[in-house]
RNA sequence: GCUCAAGUAGCUCAGUAGGUAGAGCACAUCCUUGGUAAGGAUGAGGUCACCGGUUCAAAUCCGGUCUUGAGCUCCA
């Protein structure tokens, strides 16, 4: 009896008998089969080691490969263990997963994992290694798995088998003296594993649950090499460089402090000036867009968070209530429920629709303590907020003009890459089905329409309606939101919103509530990591640094800056008694994009010299030809 | 909020058998007027996060609070 075995490149080969898929991977090249961490067999994640009797397609994943990888470091997580148990063995195991980096493992045990501690299980690792111990499967009935692990006293092991349907078959894999309960599949043994690296270790809860035990989970990193692990560690060191918080510091941008409060941002100057320019460019891109700017307070009486819903469901981030004359006022954590106010001013017809109401709104939201981050997650931060009112006929146009717009004013910012989320209806949800599957539908076919692609959180929108999410990823590979586009089937409900239509009849109209940047400051971080620090020069708060090499060039260099502003450079002089390449260097280290140099020679000829940051010496020009240059790149 | 770690000059950091603080950069003044990433001298600058305790004596040891970081959880 013989097996055909179908490869991904389309090729067949064709086998006397069964075979193992080790082997195959043997036969296509003898580095394949030193590479292989496992197979995939008719679409099914398989060890390496699985015999194949019929015929299947097989895929051979090695570390190149997103499976290959995640079970490389699912690997490694139990080798991990081992070695924790080998050194400590009154510690409970609980779980272990791969993640997009690397791998964790919780530990139930008292006291945390030091530093030492961190090295000393590494190493064990890297001897456990050396043995090239191999992962044995093991299939069993769940009796017999709970046995096993009740003698060996892993409770956590035993409550995730207690969950487990009884006639479900159970596996564990073994490697040396360490059984773990695993799905699998695994690689072939622990010598694969070449190179490792223990990063941190913190807390984390048991089944991610605040109300259960605080485990102590380890954080690693390992590679087939150490070439790889190397250039991964050098990457995490590049990644800090241009870390937001440290550029706020460096670049003197803004600071938060304790004075004023946690999670309240101070702009300086430099700081301020970028927020202005992006603030600016927003507004001008949404009045040329079809909105209309609004302003609204900050604050609004209880019965408007009564309406909105916010009293109910969303108290606990509200910041608590402040007394005026007797009446109870909060600060506002939305500002939904004044846009809609102003939408409720006046009766609307049809013929208006669709109304696009935009504001910057600045909200405060409490947020728990251990969630803050820089500029990324805060306490009070202005969101580029807009709400859509639309008729039924309109929403899927708007839809797809919104996610363009969104798009290319992200792209405008510099920014190439995006994720793109679609979450569809919760269990919990308000609104009529037909509402949501219009809404979500027409989602779905503006993204397919514009060829973009996403994925799909089914369940995971609000449960006032269906939302589209853009997302932006900072220096170390951490997603976070910026573009929201939500559905909304609640609010035009709570506010009793109208519009008159063309049969003289009141109807609910639809509304779409959206944040393209998503808030000031989160965006303003990710710009900033983005590009390093090194903004685009329509971004850059400082644009020209004028350096007169002498004070001698001090009237020419006013006089040139006075130019410069005319022209609408942001411009300022060194007037420092310094040598230039001081002021030079000062200047490159601000991230300054143009340096104009000027010494006897440029003052006589009224010339100057350029320097561009991060590309030097431009050479001398006449100021008109400056002045070319740089408009060029705005 | 929880776990762990941390908080010393504007910034980056030294400072443990407890003995009332130190460097570099930045800043000020003076000298220097020097052509593409740090010229020299002098000086000023600190309630060692805050509150309490132990001690003859606390940046240092103990307790509490606040803040920050890494996570958990949550979200723009």
């Amino acid at each position: 009896m013989s097996v055909i075995i179908s490869l991904p490149d389309g090729s067949k080969r064709e086998y006397p008998a069964a075979i193992s898929a080790l082997n195959v991977a043997m036969d296509i090249s003898p580095r394949l089969a030193d590479a292989a961490l496992a197979a995939e067999i008719d679409g099914k994640m398989c060890d390496i080691g699985t015999i194949i009797d019929h015929d299947s397609e097989l895929v051979i994943h090695t570390f190149k490969t997103p499976q290959g990888q995640e079970l490389y470091w699912h690997s490694t997580a139990h080798l991990m263990a081992q070695a924790v148990k080998q050194l400590w063995p009154e510690v409970k195991v609980t779980i272990g997963p791969a993640i997009e980096q690397g791998f964790y493992y919780d530990f139930d045990r008292d006291e945390p994992f030091t530093e030492d501690d961190l090295a000393k299980i590494e190493e064990r690792m890297k001897e456990l290694s050396a043995q090239d111990l191999p992962y044995s499967r093991r299939e069993l009935s769940k009796a017999e798995a709970i046995s096993i692990f009740d003698k060996m006293n892993e409770s956590y092991k035993i409550e995730i088998l207690s969950e487990i349907p009884d006639d479900q078959v159970i596996s564990t894999y073994t490697q040396g003296d360490f059984i773990d309960l695993c799905r699998g599949p695994h690689i072939p043994s622990t010598g694969k594993i070449k190179a490792i690296k223990l990063l941190k270790s913190s807390g984390a809860y048991w089944r991610g649950d605040e109300k259960n035990k605080m485990l102590k989970r380890i954080y690693g990193i390992s590679f087939p090499s150490n070439k790889e692990l190397k250039e991964y560690l050098a990457f995490l060191e590049e990644a800090a460089k241009r870390d937001h918080r440290k550029l706020g510091k460096d670049l003197d941008l803004f600071s938060i402090n304790d004075e004023v409060g946690p999670g309240l941002v101070l702009w300086h100057p430099n700081g301020a000036m970028i927020r202005h320019l992006i603030e600016t460019y927003w507004k001008d891109t949404h009045l040329r867009n079809g909105y209309k700017l609004i302003y609204t307070p900050h604050v609004g009486r209880s019965n408007l968070w009564q309406t909105s819903g916010h009293l109910g469901f969303y108290k606990e981030n509200m910041y608590a209530k402040m007394d005026v004359e007797g009446q109870d006022y909060y600060i506002k954590p939305m500002n939904c429920p004044f846009h809609l106010s102003i939408y409720n001013a006046n009766h609307h017809s049809y013929r208006e629709l669709p109304i696009r109401l935009a504001e910057l709104g600045t909200v405060y939201r409490y947020e728990r303590s251990g969630v803050l981050h820089g500029l990324m997650r805060v306490r009070g931060f202005t969101q580029d907020d807009a709400h859509i009112i639309c008729t039924p006929e309109q929403v899927s146009d708007e839809v797809e003009k919104l996610i363009v717009f969104s798009l290319d004013m992200l792209k405008s910012f510099g920014f190439k890459e995006f994720m793109i989320y679609l979450s569809t209806k919760p269990e919990a949800a308000v609104g009529e089905d037909a509402d949501w599957e219009m809404a979500t539908n027409s989602l779905k076919a503006s993204l397919n329409k514009l060829g973009l692609e996403f994925s799909v959180d089914e369940g995971g929108g609000a449960f006032y309606g269906p939302k589209i999410d853009i997302k932006i990823k900072d220096a170390i590979g951490r997603a976070w939101q910026c573009t929201t586009i939500q559905f909304d089937f609640n609010l035009p409900e709570r506010f009793d919103m109208q519009y008159i239509g063309a049969d003289n009849q009141a109807h609910r109209p639809y509304m779409i509530h959206r944040a393209v940047l998503g808030s000031v400051e989160r965006f303003f971080a990710t710009l900033l990591e983005y590009h390093g620090g090194n903004l685009p020069l329509w971004l850059a708060p400082v644009q020209m640094m004028i350096m007169p090499i002498t004070d001698a060039q001090l009237d020419y260099a006013r006089a040139l800056q006075e130019k410069m502003l005319a022209r609408g450079l942001r411009c300022e002089i060194d007037t420092r008694s310094e040598k230039i390449g001081y002021k030079i260097r000062d200047a490159e280290m601000k991230k300054i994009p143009y340096m104009c140099i000027i010494g006897k020679k440029e003052a006589e000829e009224e010339s100057l010299t350029l320097r561009r940051h991060t590309q030097g010496d431009l050479g001398s020009m006449s100021f008109e030809d400056a002045i070319t240059k740089i408009n060029s790149e705005l």
